[in-house]
Parts: structure tokens; C-alpha cells; sequence
DNA sequence: CACCTAAACGGACTGTGGTCCGCTTCTATT
DNA sequence: AATAGAAGCGGACCACAGTCCGTTTAGGTG
């Protein structure tokens, strides 16, 4: 309860701050803490970054880090943040198949080749990142709305906010992670993906 | 480390024991923990189930709690296990649509529309249970074989296993509980689901 | 029945996420 | 420059998951 921390970006509406910024000791401090965490998650790994740890390393007290990122599944997210931007970025206005110019098969192919090297790569950060309430808001909100224009560009009908979430989901942490887990390469499941989307997008 | 303790089932191949069984006084109090476990969700919710309240309203130790089911997310999958097993049953040998007899296809969309409710109305125990590594595997594995079963019988070809939990994977909590949280009502996501599948098995 | 051993038990102890509140510091205003 | 009050800070404190180990008990064997 009470007053919620300003932690609900995770990009899309990238720094659109209407309220008053922060006050300029607690920017230096995420950014301490931010530099801080990241450099436990290289050293150590993300199981190594508890938020006592964190607050130590960045020399600044543990309330500090709670105020800052409401918890430990914020901290995570606002980890993931830096490069979820830079990917999105790309998404929008990068080079095609994954940026603007190719057709949108291609771009939707792209799309899924590109979150599926992501999940993966990042796979411990997002299941840390995935508090109490899931996924973070805002990211999955820009992957299906650019889902939901790709579908739309090619022609589909239906649910598309929904059928955009139902292509998303085999691509989640929850779902990769148990495929890799049960020994399913990462090549195999984007054939599979690959398959779903010409399903879904066969207008027959 | 060392000694796992045998909380690897939820169903499936259920009770299945080649191992000696349990000591006399170990199964009394598994009983006793669980029913004990199941009085808390009842009175006071998921959330009130830690495990030195199981322990206390048991009256056992905590050390015997963890001994039994070697976490609060196997704990919770244990509680899951009881109308997990009952709705295999249904699966495998009830009245149609959703046991044998009614056409593949109306099966498995008995099937989804079975698994959304149940998904429904135990989120909160399945968030609990996913420990770690996502989902407990045994009740997946259950399902995914089922729906693989039943595109066969379709006369789908592809990558079936993995088409399978394409299927399966916006029916998970993580992604219902999301979009119930969106305001998004239980039979527009069951639509959806129905759509997808249409899209799926249309040989065309 | 007495004995022996593996299994089970209980509860003190530890590590971590998260809260609280009295004190300090920034910044807008005059 | 003085000041007021909001925003931020730190670290003691709490609750809960999970571990450890000395003690107890089930149940097989002679």
C-alpha cells in the first residue's frame, strides 16, 4: 500500500516523466546502485546480488535501494531496462528485417528470432525481474502492440491483441526455460515459432 | 544438495513407487500437513500459508514440513496434485467432450476451455507452486502429451511437441493472470484461444 | 523380546526481502 | 541569506524460507 515508487517504465514511454524529476541526490544514488547491481550480476551472477549487497556496494544504506526500486523484482527490471531500451530502439527505427523496411513476415520472423536471443540470454535477470505480478507491464505491452501492427499489416483478422499475446507466450522465460531445460535447442524452438506464425498468418 | 526428497510427481505417473514407501509415522504426518496446509487456504488464503503455520496448525515441527515437501513451492504442488489428478482422470476416461469419445477437436477445445478455468481459479496456488524452475514438470508433461495426442489425431504434422506447448503456453498463469489483471474477461481469452487453434489444425 | 540402524523429528539458527521511523539534506521561496 | 517543509536517507527491526544437527522412533533381525 501506500506510496508506490515511480517504478513503472521499463521503457516504451522512455522517460516521459510528468511529475516532478528526482531530487538530485537520489538520481546520483540509482545510478550508484544501478552501476552497483550490474557489476554483481558480472562478478557473481544474479543469484549474488541480494539487496543488502547491493546497498553495500554502492556505499549508500539498504532503505535507499528499496526506495529506489521498490524491491528486489524492480531492481531486476530496472537492470533489464538499460538494454530493453536500446533493443526497442532498434526495433522501431534500426536496420530491417528487425527495423522498419522489410516486409512484415520478415519483420515478424525477425521479431521472434531477436525476444527469443533475448529470453535466453537474459533468462535469470527476467525470471528475477518477474515479481509477484508477472512479466513487466510496459515491456510486454510494446511487444504485442508491435505484434498487433505486423499482424495488421499482413492482412489478419481477428483478436489481435490477444493473438499477439498468444504468439508472445511460447516465447516467455516460464516456457523457454523449461524447453532448454528439457534439452530443446534454441534453433528447434524458432522453427516451431517460425511454423505457429505461417499457421496464424496463412490466410489459406 | 544430497538427498532430494520425492516430491517429484504431481501426477501423471501417479504414485507410482518402485522405492520403499514411506515410514508409518512420515505418511501420518504428510496427511497431517496437508490437510492442515488446505485448512489454511481455506480460511485465510494462499498468502497465509507459510510454512511455520502449516507446521504450527499440523502440529509438527518445521523441519518436518520442509523433510516432506522440500519447499513452500512443493508444498504448494502438493496441494495442486489432489484436483490435479482428479482432472487427469476426466481427461483420460470422463464423459466427453472432454474425455474420449467426442471428436479430436472438440476435445481439445474442451480441453483449453478445462485448462483456463482450472488455471482460473487456482492461480494463486499455481503462482506459489512455480518455484524456481518455472512449472512443475510432471502435470506439463501431462498435458503437452494429451494435446499432441489429440493433434495427431487431427492429422497435424510438424514439430508436435513443441506445437503442443505453443498451444499450451497462453493458458499459463503468468500470461492469464496477465491479462485478467488487463480487465480481459475469461471468455474473450477462451475466444482467443479457440481462434488460435482453428488457425493451428486448418490443414486448408 | 532386545537390539540395531536407517529414517524421521523438532526447533534453534541463518540469510534475505521488506518495513519503519527519527534524522539529514535538498531546493523553492522570500 | 534565511527558512520551511518535502524528499530522501540509514540501519535497526521483523517475517519467512530454508538448513543443521542432536535426539527419538519405527520396524526389521537374532
Amino acid at each position: 500500500m501506500s506510496t508506490e515508487p515511480s517504478v513503472e517504465r521499463t521503457t516504451f514511454d522512455l522517460h516521459a516523466h510528468p511529475e516532478r524529476p528526482e531530487r538530485r541526490d537520489a538520481a546520483r544514488n540509482r545510478e550508484l546502485l544501478l552501476d552497483a547491481a550490474h557489476r554483481l550480476v558480472d562478478r557473481d551472477g544474479v543469484e549474488a546480488v541480494t539487496m543488502d549487497a547491493v546497498a553495500a556496494e554502492a556505499g549508500v544504506g539498504k532503505g535507499t535501494v528499496f526506495r529506489r526500486f521498490g524491491s528486489r523484482a524492480g531492481l531486476m527490471t530496472a537492470l533489464l531496462d538499460h538494454a530493453e531500451a536500446r533493443w526497442q530502439g532498434r526495433v522501431i527505427s534500426g536496420p530491417p528485417p528487425l527495423g522498419p523496411g522489410a516486409p512484415p513476415l520478415e519483420r515478424l520472423l525477425a521479431f521472434g528470432a531477436s525476444r527469443l536471443d533475448r529470453t535466453i540470454t537474459s533468462a535469470d535477470l527476467m525470471v528475477a525481474a518477474a515479481g509477484r505480478h508477472g512479466r513487466s507491464g510496459p515491456a510486454v505491452a510494446f511487444w504485442t502492440v508491435h505484434v498487433r501492427h505486423l499482424l495488421t499489416e499482413l492482412g489478419v483478422t481477428g483478436d489481435l491483441p490477444l493473438l499477439a499475446m498468444a504468439l508472445l507466450a511460447p516465447l516467455d522465460v516460464t516456457i523457454v526455460g523449461q524447453q532448454l531445460e528439457a534439452g530443446v535447442s534454441r534453433e528447434r524452438i524458432l522453427a516451431a515459432w517460425t511454423d505457429l506464425v505461417g499457421r496464424v498468418v496463412a490466410g489459406c
